[in-house]
DNA sequence: AGATAGTGCTGAGGTTACCTCATCATGAGG
DNA sequence: CCTCATGATGAGGTAACCTCAGCACTATCT
């Protein structure tokens, strides 16, 4: 019984998953910028400089796809590499300016399409969401 | 300052999607079926028999992916193909009996995978999850 | 100091799951 | 029948991941 109720619970989840996906999906094709790409940046604009290996671990990847992704960035000037003072092995990954410009615009239109998909929630229940998604998130 | 709050509620969904999509995908190792097989098994085994291209439908990818994806699950003896007596271009997908069986089980696995996931929450937290996502599935 | 083991990044090459385009058989309407 | 549309598939491509090996460097031990 509460098997079956999970299911559906995760199979709502996954049903909410396309929808917003659906909805977003447009929202980088300004920037022709991947959404892998697009959201390494996020992290290297929250965090600042960062190693590949641990911009690989935020994103839950592989080191050497980090390497990849990071390739893909400084390619279009978003990002660029510079050595690490403390460890002449490493390199840290930080965003030019431009990567700066084009984070805060990437970050801009997301939050108006998240606005527009969560839009329909009152407020008690985008702060209920909160709670409860980051209590699955931390896990 | 609420465009940053529904950002940040973007993000942390898309984290809990992440985490809850790598453990699904453990989730099937006992039967080395990709997710993509997976999800075409549960469609046909909810539709009955379908053509490659309407199964392609169903999994929003292009008909000739629907090919791919059957020639897998047809290997590993889950599908079969069989002429469609109403066109003679056409063909026909099903589950064999042994598809339907492993089908079913993905199922029930993915039940209990759902109920490890889901189940740090207190039924209080479940049943507001649930509301909420089912607002956002139906908008 | 010198040897040894560990760490950080990346080249080489593979896998997976998609895609488009071309081809072939069949079906439907003039 | 002739032409055009449609269903599946062969051929070949791409993006995003992976593992493994190698190089450069750091840390540790004797």
């Amino acid at each position: 019984m509460s098997g079956s109720d999970e299911e559906s619970l995760a199979e709502t989840f996954w049903a909410v998953a396309r929808r917003l996906r659906h909805q977003t999906k447009g929202a980088l094709a300004p920037w022709e910028i991947s959404p892998g790409q697009a959201r390494a940046l996020g992290v290297l604009m929250r965090h600042g400089a960062l190693r590949p290996g641990a911009l690989a671990e935020h994103l839950r990847i592989a080191p050497r796809s980090a390497t990849e992704v990071v390739d893909g960035l400084q390619d279009r000037g978003l990002v660029q590499r510079r050595p690490d003072p403390g460890d002449r092995r490493a390199t840290l990954v930080a965003p030019t300016a431009e990567g700066e410009r084009v984070g805060a615009a990437i970050r801009a239109a997301r939050a108006t399409e998240a606005e527009r998909f969560f839009g329909v929630l009152d407020p008690d229940d985008r702060a209920e969401l909160t709670r409860i998604l980051r209590r699955l998130r931390e896990e």
